[in-house]
DNA sequence: AAAACTATGTAACAATTGTTACTTAGTGCG
DNA sequence: CGCACTAAGTAACAATTGTTACATAGTTTT
């Protein structure tokens, strides 16, 4: 059995689906940055995350990008879900996070477990509805925030995701994410280190205000 | 047999299926402008559209909202089924854009059919990705277009779901649904006027260039 | 018809966000 | 060390969106 499977899983699935997906699912670790899924991927198989954390962005035809949300350890990616069903491509990019391990299921398996496990037909639906969810908090992030917020948020999030609240990256990748710009970023964060919410490094940002 | 049922549903499900829906659901028609769902509400059963369309809208604390999308006949509500699911509180609004009917069917129904039927099943699934898809096209306008451009594809989108290029709308309804204010959205209406894609009347706007 | 109400037009100005351009500071490397 | 490269700070300005205030026009009520 894949050790980390029972230790995520195990509160939610009954003995006989874990073996099964211990029987059909392939083990798989990336590293951070690894491009999990592209714009216009078919998807083939679907992941259980056991350690680790996914950003999911939306990104537009001029290649202006989004965050949308991550996903962490105990999740699975809906829009996989959806997308497997109909062979359809994929309309978000997966980005490991961090360095993260996932069990792969062949998509047919499924649908076939929907009918067979009462406790899978409940994940698969909680996890939309929790995909759902987190669609419509970078609904109300995008619509009802303003700029400054949302970098506080985004900070905040990413400081979660990576349980440090120092993280790792530089004004540009928060433009990138937020779809903004690096002059723009800069100066509403040099706003919230005068506001003693965090501190400015090269290349890192210590979150104060947890 | 409700009527409109067969021929709105009957390519999609089986005859046994339609007579079950037949057996538990309750017709019902409401009038443009009834809410359907309010921002709260426990929801105990789920929607099935046979003509109309309904509007989806999101609201913050402050009261503030934004048009998510339409869904028209054929359609489902999949808020409504990730919220039955688990008893959950409904995180959107829903109002009947035009007189609307549909068939209510009991939660506890969706789950069971689930298992008994693969047409529901892909139904209950297409539903889930159709209404993601529309989630994401929505962050797409706000995340990547201005507001001209939003006004323009909300008035083709509202001529669209009423079959009439002449909507019924005042400025004020439209700055509600963009999360804009009415002088901004006469600003760029009388701008849309002098291109010449729209015509516009009191309580009234007719699309030229649909 | 006068009054009250609602919808729209428009100007002036404010706030926010985006862009361009240039400077300064840290890092890596021959 | 000198050079190249990347990250970050900042000023000046532009574009977009939001706000306030008021005028005008159509509609409804009395």
């Amino acid at each position: 059995m894949i050790k980390e499977l029972k230790e995520n899983y195990g509160f939610l699935f009954e003995d006989e689906l874990l073996n099964d997906i211990n029987n059909v699912g392939t083990f798989k670790e990336v590293p951070e940055g690894f491009t999990l899924i592209n714009l216009g991927d078919y998807i083939k198989s679907m992941p259980l995350l056991v350690s680790g954390a996914i950003k999911i962005l939306r990104e537009d035809e001029k290649g202006d990008e989004l965050l949308l949300y991550f996903i962490e350890r105990g999740d699975t990616c809906a829009m996989t879900l959806s997308c497997c069903m109909g062979q359809k491509k994929s309309e978000i990019i997966a980005i490991a996070e961090t360095t993260t391990k996932l069990i792969m299921i062949p998509v047919e398996k499924m649908s076939e477990w929907m009918c067979k496990y009462k406790s899978w037909q409940n994940f698969i639906l909680q996890s939309y509805h929790d995909r759902m969810t987190e669609l419509l908090e970078a609904i109300d992030s995008i619509a009802f925030l303003k700029m400054n917020d949302r970098v506080f948020k985004y900070l905040k999030d990413k400081a979660m995701v990576n349980h440090n609240d120092v993280i790792t990256v530089t004004h540009q990748d928060i433009a990138f994410d937020l779809h903004s710009s690096r002059v723009v970023i800069s100066r509403l964060l040099k706003t919230l280190e005068n506001e003693g919410k965090i501190e400015l490094h090269r290349n890192s940002i210590k979150i104060l205000d947890l």
